[in-house]
DNA sequence: AAAAATTATATTGTGCACAATTAAATTTGA
DNA sequence: TCAAATTTAATTGTGCACAATATAATTTTT
């Protein structure tokens, strides 16, 4: 019976940095065309969740894109002087500030569809390996997120 | 013949999110970690190149993590701040500089060993697909990386 | 109902990333 | 040779990430 190889330090055997240096290229990808739209690639996933679905809260972009406030409150005060988004606290509970797409911001969602044509272009990969990829990166992160075994044994 | 499935806006189904998400639970599963030995993730990277080949310069540390001087310079002098590095320039190029361990820095590597099998563990993952998912994300950064094919086919 | 605990956002501070610019050293080439 | 081009770091400025704290509103508990 074979032992699992013994993990090590050097670097282009990492997961942790294959990881890290894709997102960051994947990032890179997205500038140019997201600077044609006057975004930046966190901006633009705020903007993907609230074309899905307009008016929610901070907290439930934050529970959506796994951000907290002291990330997102400066970036939608950006997207709020851009004019995409309007931000007011709401009535029912004035802890609650409603992220609310602006016209402008409804506006940009049809020139924001290129993009992940664009993207999918430029990736020369099959339908079917982008969804796999896909799904095992939301299972890692998923398996990360989770409590260690370990934890927690004892309540 | 199937149509390949049109790409949409929704977050759920991009790939770029997934991988954003991934990247950055990984590292916070590494910070606990990392903290207990002083460093951050992005100092951890350039540690594990030095330890591989001490007494680079700040341009080939970049280019194995693909960061530019501007992220790198701040961060070797927080390593060099904390007694891990010293820097200093070349003789033989005055414009390089170089990069090398300290004696604690040196030491620090055989308490980093612990990292990477702590990592090992948390996945619950096959070394196989470890590895299939590690070398798919490397192919994926050297796609996104190389020029479209588009570009530059008028010379 | 008043005090205590909880919740939601904002603020502050640190450390990346990365574009753009600057400055200095070296190399190239007319 | 010496002026122009190139190379290498550093600097500056913007925008995330995220921990820690603060503040205000709401809910729970007594």
């Amino acid at each position: 019976m074979m032992a699992t190889p013994e993990p090590t330090l050097l670097l282009d055997e990492q997961l942790c940095f294959a990881l890290y240096a894709a997102s960051r290229r994947m990032t890179a990808t997205y500038r140019p065309m997201l600077e044609a739209l006057g975004l930046t690639y966190p901006q633009y996933l705020v903007m993907l969740v609230l074309w899905e679905r307009d008016g929610l809260t901070v907290r439930e972009l934050g529970e959506r894109l796994q951000l907290d406030s002291g990330t997102l409150t400066p970036l939608l005060k950006r997207l709020e002087q851009a004019d995409l988004v309007g931000r007011r606290r709401r009535q029912r509970d004035e802890r609650e500030v409603e992220i609310t797409l602006t016209q402008a911001g409804r506006n940009l969602h049809e020139r924001a569809l290129d993009v992940p044509r664009c993207l999918a272009n430029r990736l020369c990969m099959s339908a079917d390996d982008f969804i796999r990829l896909r799904d095992e990166l939301k299972s890692l992160a998923a398996q990360l997120a989770a409590p260690t075994q370990e934890r927690d044994q004892n309540p």
